[in-house]
RNA sequence: GCCAAUGUAGCUCAGUUGGCAGAGCAGCUCACUCGUAAUGAGCAGGCCAGCGGUUCGAAUCCGCUCAUUGGCUCCA
């Protein structure tokens, strides 16, 4: 008999030698037309392979999520098989699994994008045909003499160690680690993306190949949501939108770095209005520390030895200088003046402070990765019995802040890399503290072993955008390295200094890069309370213009942001150039208007309320914006 | 930083083989004063990213630089 454990914990019991597929047989046959691979013992294996006695697997379906990868990989050789198929000529080289897809580097005549649809209906012939996937494993004598026709691939076997594994489909051999989905019938939506060029192993004096992209999915119907999805994100691109809607701007004299217009800084400011409001409720205070400060200081903190060529630098006075690429060290400086009593803790300081880093040039995108941005910071000292609660805390302001968006999340923590800092005992208990309120928390999250910085343990919140993209934002790092750093102390009970436990963390991040997130989340269309433009007032005829002026300042007087188009256009042109601009309510005002004392409303949804008094109007719009609703299109009437 | 592509009016984009710099929208002026997604006419707008080269002549060809985009790399 041979003994098989399942994840669950259950045994199964088989006469012979079971390969995978027998396993997942052995569950019922639906489990097993869903499986692809399995792992064992950490690795990634094919069904085909078989199990010893008393060994624990898990059976990869299409479900979970490295099920995709794998079966991208088998897509690019179907790919591969079939570029072969139509061009006999072609020699493959590489054809790895990348983000959304996969890409086969070929050495073929340049091909563009009107061969796709030939190949395409090659791939489904092939998925169709549900080609099994055989693995085979030879020698390198073997393998050189079996690719003799293919020399990028003799190239590639040159450089390999011991045996050597190839997958047979078909007729089509490549050479390849695996795993790969049992047969091609499950690459059931493979698409072709776009073709590009590169040269072998990226260097220019080698041939030039051509590069076909393609992504691929388990069923159409994925395949075309995610098509869907990534036009959809075409369309909300922030950085379209943010000259669009003239909410910032970028220049060649700070690459990088970017500028807000008026609109944009309406918007920031009425998000960190909101930042200010919830991390008071919180008990923070807030708090600036200068953005530039002597090498003194960042010696001490480790960034001159550790990040300084992400710094800008500069010497004046013939001291040397650093623009600060975090907020830590100035914090830490503040704390340290205090040596407070363990009473006052924990202490919880907030900070938007001002960074500097100089990301590489080819990172830089729009605002998602820039070389200057401000981080909604805060410092939390306190001693290590308040590290559960205050973890918790930190969690339930971040999923206040994530809801009014509308944006869900989930959490991952990352424990001790190989290279770290501190002792066993103090990473055992910095993680257990972290892990104690993700329980308590509830929401489930991800262990990332090894993924945590070199001076602790971290969690990290990754949001969820409105087309399903998720991003990471907040992140709750614990810091075992800057107290010692800066010989932070307080006073415990017994009248002795101890060493305070510091986290750093953020709920948005960058502001620059949450703000572009929203924007893309939004597509533009903001909710009133972040809206650059609450409301514009639209004039009949010039001589409602003065009217018109005086209704704005009145509105603004109960802090609502307010323009006026008082262009000599008509009121199909100045409601449809206020519609495109995503403004939240548009107000008409006639003669009729004006001499009831009311407006005409239209939303977003392009519904017109005619008649609302300003006092409802007023109250409508306030309680949507001190609710903070997520919401475009109030509700008149 | 590396590889590739791109850079023309405020925006979106044409520009043939090297031969006078173009359109739509936005802007300005005039007329119209309009009831919920584009009123009409006219005008103005450019060191063709920058620097250098080839040429009788360069937006166009070549080189370098800068920026942007995509990919890679990086992310103490």
């Amino acid at each position: 008999m041979v003994k098989i454990t399942l994840p669950d914990g259950s045994e199964r019991e088989f006469t012979e030698t079971p390969t995978g597929a027998d396993i997942a047989l052995s569950i019922s046959e639906g489990f097993a037309r869903s499986c692809v691979a399995m792992e064992v013992g950490g690795q990634l294996m094919d069904l085909s392979e078989t199990v010893a006695d008393g060994t624990a697997v898990r059976l990869i379906t299409t479900r979970d999520s490295e099920a995709l990868e794998i079966m991208r990989h088998s897509a690019a050789h179907i790919m591969a098989q079939a570029i072969k198929n139509l061009y006999p000529m072609a020699h493959l080289t590489i054809g790895p699994v990348v983000e959304g897809g996969f890409y086969y580097d070929i050495d073929m005549e340049p091909i563009g994008e009107e061969a796709f649809p030939a190949i395409e209906k090659e791939i489904n012939r092939l998925v169709k045909a549900k080609l099994p996937f055989v693995r085979q494993v030879i020698s390198k004598e073997a393998a050189l003499e079996r690719f003799k026709s293919e020399p990028y691939k003799l190239e590639l076997i040159e450089g390999l160690e011991g045996t050597i594994s190839l997958y047979t489909q078909g007729d089509f051999v490549d050479l390849c680690r695996g795993p790969h989905i049992p047969h091609t019938g499950l690459a059931k939506a493979v698409k072709l993306l776009r073709v590009s060029g590169a040269y072998w192993r990226a260097d220019q004096n080698n041939a030039q190949l051509q590069r076909v992209y393609g992504t691929a999915f388990f069923d159409k119907k994925e395949l075309k949501a995610h098509l869907h999805m990534v036009e959809e994100a075409k369309k909300r691109d922030h950085r379209k939108l943010g000259t669009q809607l003239d909410l910032f701007s970028f220049h060649d004299e700070a690459p990088g770095m970017p500028f807000f217009h008026a609109k944009g800084m309406a918007m920031w400011n009425a998000l960190l209005d909101y930042w200010r409001e919830e991390h008071r409720k919180d008990g923070y205070v807030e708090t600036k520390t200068p953005i530039m400060l002597n090498r003194d200081l960042w010696e001490r903190s480790g960034h001159w030895e550790n990040y300084r060529e992400n710094m800008y630098t500069s010497s004046v006075d013939e001291i040397d200088y650093a623009i600060k690429p975090m907020n830590c060290p100035g914090g830490m400086l503040l704390f340290r003046m205090k040596s407070p009593s363990y009473r006052e803790l924990p202490y919880r300081a907030g900070e938007i402070g001002l960074v500097h880093r100089h990301e590489l040039s080819g990172a830089l995108s729009g605002l998602f990765r820039v070389r200057a941005f401000h981080q909604d910071d805060a410092h939390i000292f306190m001693t290590p019995e308040q590290i559960h609660d205050e973890i918790l805390g930190v969690l339930n302001l971040a999923a206040r802040v994530y809801q009014t968006f509308g944006l869900d999340f989930h959490l991952e923590l990352s424990t001790r890399p190989k290279k770290s800092i501190g002792s066993d005992e103090q990473w055992e208990k910095a993680t257990e503290g972290l892990r104690s309120a993700l329980d308590i928390y509830g929401k489930g999250y991800m262990i990332n072993e090894g993924d945590g910085a070199f001076y602790g343990p971290k969690i990290d919140i990754h949001i969820k955008d409105a087309i399903g993209r998720t991003w990471q934002c907040g992140t709750i790092q614990l810091d075992m390295s800057l107290p010692e750093r800066f010989d932070l102390t307080y006073i415990g009970a017994d009248n002795e200094k101890h060493r305070p436990v510091m986290i750093h963390r953020v709920a948005f991040g960058s502001v620059e890069r949450f703000f572009g997130i929203l924007v893309e989340h939004y597509a533009g269309r903001f909710p009133l309370w972040l809206a650059p433009v609450q409301a514009v007032l639209l004039p009949m005829n010039d001589d409602l213009l003065a009217y018109t002026v005086q209704v704005k300042r009145e509105l603004e007087a109960e802090g609502i942001r307010v323009d006026v188009d008082g262009r000599g256009e008509s009121l199909k042109r100045k409601v449809r150039d206020a519609q495109l601009q995503q403004v939240p309510v548009i107000i008409t005002i006639g003669e009729k208007e004006r001499e009831a004392g009311v407006f005409s409303v239209r939303t977003l949804d392009g519904t017109v309320t005619y008649g609302v008094s300003r006092e409802d109007f007023l109250s409508v719009v306030k309680t949507d914006i001190h609710a903070r609703k997520n919401e475009s299109v109030p509700v008149f009437g």
